[in-house]
DNA sequence: CCCTGATTCGC
DNA sequence: GCGAATCAGG
């Protein structure tokens, strides 16, 4: 395998994503994780920021927790959030990014559930994660929700994730 | 051990 | 220029 101008601008574009060396080498295919190290280095992209004279920040933001509640509350707060929408929806305009962001509920003891980020179909804006959560018969099908990377549907995590073969996902989400 | 990126060096 | 081998760290 040779690095074609369009393997190397995908290698740029996924390295700038922070996906790791052998993420994108099993994106890219044919190439070893070594090899795109190499490549990178000699592309003088910017390396791995991690000053001292350690490496390797191998840093996977943590998939949004299922939001844990103190014991005694409702197993879970209703909002329209977590309602399947009927039929076929539509995503919203921009504009209301500010509205579903923090979604949340506040308990007769003043204590402040946060349950934003698992949104329903209908409280998907262009800034927000889509990447779908749970059984999409199931009341309790969500999406992510978090707010997303720069042109791309998905959340840093998800983003990652969706840019796996099937196979590697498996292994990311244990 | 799993993983990460960095570096070296023969090709 | 390329990348396997190796190193060093988490």
């Amino acid at each position: 395998m040779n690095w074609t101008d369009e393997r190397v601008e995908k290698l740029k574009r996924l390295w700038a994503e922070g996906l790791s060396a052998s993420q994108i080498a099993a994106q890219l295919g044919g190439v070893s994780r070594n090899a795109v190290i190499g490549k990178v280095h000699r592309l003088n992209l910017p390396g791995r920021a991690k000053s001292g004279g350690g490496t390797a920040p191998a840093r996977t933001p943590k998939r949004p927790a299922p939001t844990p509640r103190p014991s005694g509350f409702a197993a879970r707060v209703p909002t329209r959030a977590n309602a399947r929408p009927a039929g076929g929806a539509i995503l919203k305009e921009e504009g209301q990014i500010g509205l579903i962001q923090e979604v949340r509920a506040v308990t007769s003891s003043n204590v402040v559930i946060p349950i934003s980020r698992r949104l329903g179909l209908t409280e998907l804006t262009e800034r927000t994660c889509k990447w779908p959560i749970g059984d999409p018969m199931s009341d309790e099908f969500h999406f992510c929700g978090c707010e997303s990377l720069d042109s791309s549907p998905y959340c840093s995590y998800h983003a990652k994730l969706a840019y796996q073969p099937v196979s590697e996902r498996r292994k990311a989400e244990r």
